[in-house]
DNA sequence: ATAAATTTTTAGACAAGTCTAAAAATATTT
DNA sequence: AAATATTTTTAGACTTGTCTAAAAATTTAT
């Protein structure tokens, strides 16, 4: 029997975490495949890219792909996934706790930081800070096996003026609603940034797919965003 | 007039600064140019691989480079190569101080985090460490502006018989090296004292740590003391 | 000072990761 | 169900950083 690859001593690029990052994230919310577009959205690439990059995850058995199909993590590129995010979360705290940064100047930091490959390393860090079990921004931080608690996640309504997020799930799947954000080019993984926010009914103007619209209260209660 | 580039906001890519970090080393100790050849024995690669990345080095000025002459590091890459070991062993002393890592364990660790870009980073774990003047293994650590003191060290192996002198450095920081020495009770501060030594080969009898070993003149020229 | 040995450079190739442009498949509209 | 639009994939190219093999320059030895 011919046995393929050692998982506990895979190392994967950077580029590889990122990829197995943005797709669990986009995954995380909806159970099924993953779709070119919103991985070459989230991670500010083309989708021509993605396929490439996707075809050899594909043959490291981190993740599924059908041609045309999109992609979903198997449970070992999920656990890398968590592992990625455990780390940037982790240092996130570190960075604040103790190198008296801003919630708002951690990420890119965190982003070179959750690349450092040392389980030593991060395993020490986690008891150094007390096994904290949120970042700074809220989300919660996976232990060293991988568990969690449940993914924070805001209402688009939430967002107040000139904030952004992606999108990463909806409130209400029903067929006129999902028909009414194709149209308006919102789908998973989609960036959206709110231009300013009416007082009176809560209608936002947003910008999506480079186009400006406005949204009701309505629509934007039921859709929900990552920061 | 035509501005090549901006130093400020010159940005090197992790195999650029490894080559400035060789450069750097075994420029300290000759000040001829450095060759292609000694260069690549450092960094594990080959010679041809060399000559290609010092000429794009040479184009970003921040190296000079004649053909068969060797390479000397410009002012500004000087910095930048002084920047990368300092950023390298406030990482070490981190490491070891806060993580509970041993000294002969942070070299693999060290060699990925000097390459996290943020100068807030690296000056705010400077402040949280205290500002330590030398790393775990002796050297000293350059201040944010690049000064740095040259401690006064001799190797072990110049030591006559009945003299005696302070660890305060290593020259290989080899992990398997650092374990010999551990073994042998030798670390930073230890006191040392040569009882003989053997004409023919070097190898020298000392006291450390109140026990008595034998060690050859490959130890001893990787031992660094201050009498 | 010529020959031999060594060092360094060039030329050409490769892998990773990305891109553009065009083709193929899928989804939407009428 | 045919036409249109969108998404996805392919094909070919580029960059970075590396390699091998061979050519050129330099150094060492005779």
């Amino acid at each position: 029997m011919y046995i393929c690859c050692n998982y506990l001593a895979m190392i994967f690029t950077l580029s590889e975490e990122n990829y197995l990052k943005a797709i669990y994230h986009l995954g995380s919310i909806s159970r099924k495949g993953i779709s070119t577009n919103a991985i070459a959205r989230k991670l500010d690439t083309k989708a021509s890219s993605v396929t490439d990059m996707v075809k050899r995850l594909a043959e490291k058995e981190v993740l599924v792909y059908k041609k045309y199909q999109g992609v979903s993590l198997t449970d070992y590129g999920s656990k890398t996934a968590v592992g990625v995010i455990r780390k940037h979360r982790l240092w996130e705290v570190f960075l604040v706790e103790k190198l008296n940064f801003s919630w708002d100047e951690v990420h890119d930091v965190a982003e070179q930081l959750e690349h450092i490959k040392s389980p030593k390393l991060i395993n020490e860090l986690d008891a150094f800070l007390g096994f904290p079990k949120t970042d700074p921004h809220g989300d919660p931080i996976p232990d060293k096996d991988g568990n969690f608690q449940k993914i924070e996640k805001r209402l688009l309504s939430t967002l107040e003026e000139s904030e952004f997020g992606i999108c990463v799930g909806v409130n209400d799947s029903s067929s006129e609603f999902l028909k009414y954000l194709s149209k308006h080019k919102i789908s998973l993984g989609q960036k959206i940034k709110v231009m300013s926010k009416e007082s009176f009914d809560g209608s936002l103007i947003i910008v999506a797919d480079g186009k400006e619209i406005s949204i009701s209260n309505k629509i934007s209660n039921n859709i929900y965003i990552q920061s």
